[in-house]
RNA sequence: GGCGGCGUACCCAAGCGGCCUAAGGGGACGGUUUGCAAAACCGUUAUUCGUCGGUUCAAAUCCGACCGCCGCCUCCA
């Protein structure tokens, strides 16, 4: 079974076909960088993350451009308000370009701690002005667009395919339309492809309509175009930025080149807090360093980055996700227990005796790997791959209780939870950060003194003595587990 | 008002016409193991999928109505 996605364009799961044999271009709107990123820029790139491993995992070259937004947009309506970054910089008493900085830095941060593997590019919208301006031009020259006092409004009206993608026609949109009327344009339905700006507004260039900045719709279509080409396979972004501004760059793009812009439409479904969506402009969203550290008082503790990311993946892409701190300490839990298993696997495979690895054992694992793909293929089923490492964390366990697993088998398994749970899912890493190896020799052979006093006091029945290292240790975030056989392990729990 | 989506066990969540008397995780409970823990293992936890009708040999899955919730139509992941 080839890929199959669900195209919001024509509202079906399609073949995937790509444009050019073996190569993908996929454009993903990034974020306006004005604040620190949340739970919900965290669904959403994790999501596309794991497309883009899927296809590459398939085999394809993906070019992935996932843009900055580094030009603030309007606060309110399309027409007046206020630039949200210069809003931003206002209260920070900084430049823009500052704030723009500073959270482009936090959101690469946070999206390094969620194990998203970096687009190939990042372009900024500031760093393509002449370029949007050249496309405002092109419009302005082929009649789409119309100059009023220093601004350009695309002419809904001219583009034949106006709604296409989001199901609507301009008549009823205006009829319970909560945008004020602006007499500059047109219709209400025109969008602000330049918009001419104050004096006091900080970020403005010059342009052939006098000073002023882009709008909003014009970077993604610009940037797309021109690293990607005028027709791209795969354009991603949030439910929420269908209309108008997903309807709005086909409008622009395919004006200006007569050519089909997008092929593959995707979009991925929000993150709720109480039903409700979290949003910056909502103000009940919980940034991600606030879940890493569990500074919030809706959290109860701090969690793993990839046990957010295991939550995120729990559910499918185009489905809401509600979001609560069960919710994630499941996920947690469950996170755990993979780790758990995959370092008891990997610790094992040193000690375990030699020979071929279990016919039965490589079946299994073949069939798991099956139905990995099968559920991958499926419109990126991450519910049922996760479910898959589930099943093997049972043969694993399974394995580990019995002495005459070969290292090899156990190898075979490691190499597949690399594989599937690694290179695709992103939530077993090649090193866990606490695992007993590597640097942390010191802290091994320190914890293995302990151990050895502790299994002293346990040969001499003093369990009182026992029980105080035990408990000594773990108030310091590490545990000691009994294996039969006499062993003990350790582990950190933090 | 227009457009779109969702409602599955205590919680999260997959399934989208027959292999479903419904995956997987978490939680809870019982058991094995253990000096005690922890971890692991075994078992139990939805004859039922918002409600009511209909189509079908067959429905959680299709259709209709109703109830509830959410998103978009203003910036937003």
């Amino acid at each position: 079974m080839g890929l199959r996605l669900y195209n919001t364009l024509t509202r079906e799961l399609e073949d995937f076909v790509p444009l050019e044999i073996g190569r993908v271009g996929m454009y993903v709107c990034g974020p306006t960088v004005y604040g620190p990123p949340h739970l919900g820029h965290g669904k959403s790139y994790v999501s596309f993350d794991i497309i883009v491993r899927w296809l590459r995992y398939l085999g394809y070259a993906v070019a992935y451009v996932q843009n900055i937004t580094d030009v603030g947009h309007l606060t309110d309506d399309a027409d007046s308000g206020e630039d949200k970054i210069a809003k931003q910089a206002k209260k920070e008493m900084k430049h823009p370009m500052a704030i723009a900085e500073y959270y482009t830095w936090m959101f690469f941060r946070d999206m390094d701690r969620l194990n998203c593997v970096r687009p190939d590019i990042s372009p900024r919208a500031t760093g393509h002005i002449p370029e949007q301006i050249e496309l405002v031009q092109t419009l302005v020259d082929k009649g789409y667009a119309y100059e009023v006092n220093g601004s350009v409004y695309f002419d809904v009206s001219k583009f034949a395919g106006y709604g296409k993608l989001s199901g609507r026609n301009v008549e009823e949109m205006q009829a319970g339309a909560r945008v004020e009327v602006n007499s500059e344009k047109h219709s209400p339905a025109d969008f602000a492809l330049w918009k001419k700006a104050e004096a006091n507004h900080v970020m403005q260039w010059n342009s052939p309509w006098g000073k002023g900045y882009p709008g909003w719709h014009l970077e993604c279509s610009v940037m797309s175009m021109k690293y990607l080409g005028k027709t791209i396979d795969i354009h991603g972004g949030g439910i929420e930025n269908q209309f108008p501004h997903h309807e709005c760059e086909i409008a622009q793009s395919e004006a200006a080149n007569g050519v089909q812009f997008v092929k593959y439409w995707l979009h991925h479904n929000m993150m709720t807090v109480n039903g409700q969506k979290m949003g910056k402009s909502l103000g009940n969203f919980i940034t991600l360093d606030q879940v890493f550290t569990g500074q919030h008082t809706a959290l109860s503790r701090a969690y793993d980055p990839l046990a957010v990311r295991q939550l995120i993946l729990n559910s499918h892409y185009r489905m809401t996700m509600d979001f609560s701190d069960a919710a994630l300490a499941a996920a947690q839990s469950g996170y755990d227990r993979i780790a758990e298993a995959v370092q008891a696997l990997r610790n094992k495979i040193v000690s375990a005796p030699t020979g071929a690895a279990d016919k039965s054992v490589l079946a299994e694992l073949d069939a798991a790997k099956a139905k990995f793909e099968d559920a991958m293929n499926d419109d990126f089923n991450t519910a049922i791959a996760v479910s898959v490492l589930f099943e093997m964390v049972k043969i694993t366990n399974r394995l580990l209780e019995n002495p005459k697993t070969t290292a090899e088998t156990f190898k075979a398994i490691d190499v597949q939870f690399r594989r599937l749970g690694g290179d695709v899912l992103g939530i077993v890493p090649e090193v866990y950060p606490h695992a007993a190896t590597a640097d942390n020799d010191l802290l091994d052979y320190l914890v293995g003194q302990m151990i050895q006093k502790r299994a002293e006091a346990r040969r001499n029945k003093d369990f009182a003595a026992s029980d105080a290292i035990r408990k000594d240790l773990e108030a310091r975030g590490i545990v000691l587990e009994d294996k039969p056989g006499g062993v003990t392990t350790w582990r950190r729990n933090k």
